[in-house]
DNA sequence: CTTACGGCCTGGGTGC
DNA sequence: TGCACCCAGGCCGTAA
């Protein structure tokens, strides 16, 4: 569930005690989420780390080789459902399905726990990193409402499908995606090209606010997620729909419901954000 | 272009 | 106390 805000702050609190350190060498326990683990283990070592990023949902990390023969390349890691990323002494406990250590050049080493391994590590050279980035969307916290307005009605997919795709924006999961339909008094089956501009703008203000409060708070840690200091997030007590099924809505005291839209179940207040006309329930 | 579905993986909750 | 079952949802591949 480490969604935009969620992976914001892991990056944030990553960057100070990772910028400028040198990789040492890097262990790894189970890889099958690993691309190339043949390819870490013989790129990383020896790279200095010179920035920390967030790029959707990933964590990225520019490399710099040791030798200025090679070309510089990037780290992308997917914290996937329950990835965490954390700085540890070699010596403290071992959290339990933790897969990969990169030892650090100033006696850390980062730790990477994934207990359903759903995350991804993958290094990206340098001149890949345009197709890459190609393929993922805007971020939803840059893109110009013009821009919003016009990518969305442009699609005939329904708008909780739209927004949950990273190829449209890139970094919105289910928790931040019902949130901000039902700050925007959105059904989630309402088709994108059926949306109107003051509610798309609406919309496109209400993901703004969703996403900047939610990094405020740090997240919303829900079962796994916990920070870069191992802190969990605090935004999981300002869902107002999310995971509040029969609760009532905060506007309106109507129970929320839950159904399953584009696959993924969706929490709403059916009297706030009142169903599409085409029938086509669930 | 779109949707639906199964698969990956583990742990937590529920019901018998 | 055990166990079968479902669910959580990140993303991908496949079929329709």
């Amino acid at each position: 569930m480490p969604e935009l805000p969620e992976v914001e702050t892991v990056v944030r609190g990553l960057r100070g005690s990772l910028v400028g350190r040198r990789i040492v060498s890097v262990r790894f326990g189970k890889t099958d989420f690993i691309e190339d683990p043949v390819a870490l283990g013989e790129q990383l070592p020896g790279s200095r780390i010179a920035r920390v990023e967030r790029y959707g949902k990933f964590v990225t990390m520019a490399l710099e080789p040791l030798a200025d023969s090679r070309e510089p390349f990037h780290l992308f890691i997917h914290l996937g459902m329950t990835g965490q990323l954390m700085p540890r002494k070699p010596y403290e406990p071992v959290a339990p399905h933790t897969h990969a250590f990169v030892e650090l050049d100033d006696g850390f080493e980062l730790r990477y726990t994934d207990i359903r391994r759903f995350g991804q590590m993958k290094l990206v050279p340098q001149e890949q990193i345009s197709s890459f980035q190609g393929n993922l969307g805007r971020d939803p916290l840059e893109i110009s409402a013009r821009q919003f307005i016009d990518e969305i009605r442009a699609r005939r997919a329904r708008i909780k499908a739209l927004l949950l795709d990273q190829g449209v924006l890139r970094g919105m999961g289910n928790i931040y995606t019902d949130e901000s339909l039902w700050r925007a008094h959105i059904h989630p089956a309402r088709l994108g090209a059926h949306l109107r501009e003051p509610q798309l703008s609406g919309l496109h203000r209400a993901i703004r606010r969703v996403l900047s409060a939610a990094i405020r708070l740090r997240g919303s840690s829900i079962s796994d997620y916990l920070d870069a200091e191992g802190r969990p997030g605090e935004y999981q007590s300002r869902h107002r729909v999310y995971g509040r099924k029969g609760k009532p809505c905060p506007r309106c005291r109507t129970p929320i419901l839950r159904v399953v839209v584009a696959g993924r179940s969706s929490y709403f207040c059916p009297r706030c954000q009142p169903a599409p006309r085409s029938r086509r329930h669930r």
